[in-house]
DNA sequence: AAGTGGTCTAGACCACTAG
DNA sequence: TAGTGGTCTAGACCACTTT
């Protein structure tokens, strides 16, 4: 295949690909249709398997693409907006949104939600703290994986008898979040990749790219919770405020006109 | 070749490679320190260097390393907190941040955007809005490359005779708009790539990935701008609230206790 | 069993940076 | 000019899903 290298063309091949792909999704394309297997894309292009996957990654990361081994390689809808707004100053599992609890344990958390909570986060011996997990449905499939740490001093009128672990004791612990007066919450958006437990329950593989939410629940003057929450990156479009959704760019093109 | 393959080990090379640096990192390593290059890496490890590579983008992806062509690949520092609360509820360019305005021109937005703005959005004839390119530095360094789109209905009183086009005239459509009344904004944040323009800026290769923060303004009751701001993902946290230099988990193990 | 995407290899050359 | 990361190739095998 002639590269089209007329002049002035460093440019990479994959990179040229995704250009070209992306058209091709525009227009030749609807939602759900399923693309030709990479190696027959790839012998169409006159490239190698590798470098066709390059641009395949680089539009499934833009949430253009959907890829499942055994499957095949889709056209992705656009992304669901996702509200994560912090101006509600509602304990998590307090409004009807579609979190469900699935687990409670007592563990040592990272050290760096330690170091955000005000227990001592000695390295050699952390103190344990409650561990809920939950899950965020969206239209029917999972979206984000959470991790809520809740040190023990923060629900101190939580029985530890009737439901050591669990679900139930995941929503027990809520329970008596909810009983404190929140203060206020900060918040922070990062780039990350799936662990493995989380890729599980994101129905991903491990290593995705997800967008870390992590929020600092304040009461009493302190910090009385952290959540780390990953969001699947390659369908979710996290929304701050009331444009919940509204259709938002994937890399549009853009024509200068002057 | 003999895969090592001695049991229960159907994890990819490269995810535990990248678990063995990950740790490597933490322990052995200052931030800036300069790691052996690929080829002594992948030798060291003995596997091919394109493994190696896959560990290393996943550790970049993090956060964690620092990859720069004919230099080298360096252990990162945390990622920088970058504020960009919606609460303060004022213009772009009212308050002395970091931003710089770069330059103004006359464009077609992308169709996404026009949706959003509520100029008319033929595919044909779009009308051209004026497009203003900034910049914002933190630390020296840029971490986001922004589009402000303004229609002119929005900036009425804006002369076009001084300035055509330039940092100046960026600078007076930024003056016009904030002589009028903000009413609110909502912001959403999702996963991109960068295009080669603002890959140039960030001083990233195009198609680094980046966190998309699309902003729309609201005043008069209708949407008078729309802003896309492209940040470093691999640099950046963006930070909602008041925890502006807190230092956040980059995918921190997790003991389990209980 | 057949077909898909995911992983891995062992090379090669290119673009960029720094001495 | 030497050394680095970035791109690309032509294969191979594996894990998974569907038929």
């Amino acid at each position: 295949m002639g590269t089209t290298q007329l002049e002035t063309a460093p440019e990479p091949k994959y990179w040229h690909l995704k250009t070209v792909l992306s058209d091709a999704l525009d227009s030749d394309f609807a939602v759900g249709e399923i693309l030709p297997n990479e190696r027959d894309l790839a012998a169409r292009f006159g490239v190698a398997r590798a470098t066709l996957r390059q641009a395949l990654e680089q539009l499934e990361l833009e949430g253009r693409l959907q890829r499942r081994r055994g499957v095949g390689t889709t056209v992705a809808p656009p992304r669901v907006g996702v509200d994560v707004s912090t101006s509600q100053h509602v304990w998590p599992g307090a409004g009807d949104d579609a979190w469900k609890p699935v687990d409670c344990t007592l563990a040592v958390p990272p050290v760096a939600v330690a170091r955000m909570l005000d227990v001592a986060a000695d390295a050699g011996s952390g103190d344990a703290v409650h561990t809920v997990r939950r899950i965020r449905m969206t239209h029917g499939s999972p979206v984000a994986a959470e991790l809520l740490y809740v040190p023990a001093g923060s629900v101190p009128e939580l029985s530890a008898i009737d439901a050591p672990s669990g679900a139930i004791r995941a929503r027990n612990v809520l329970r008596e979040l909810q009983r404190l007066g929140l203060e206020g919450q900060d918040r922070s958006v990062e780039l990350g990749s799936a662990r493995a437990e989380d890729a599980k329950e994101l129905d991903r593989l491990p290593g995705a790219p997800v967008l870390v939410v992590t929020t600092r629940y304040i009461a009493a003057g302190g910090t009385v919770a952290v959540s780390v929450a990953t969001y699947r990156a390659d369908t979710c479009r996290l929304t701050f405020g009331d444009s919940g959704d509204l259709e938002i760019s994937h890399d549009g093109e853009q024509r200068q006109a002057s």
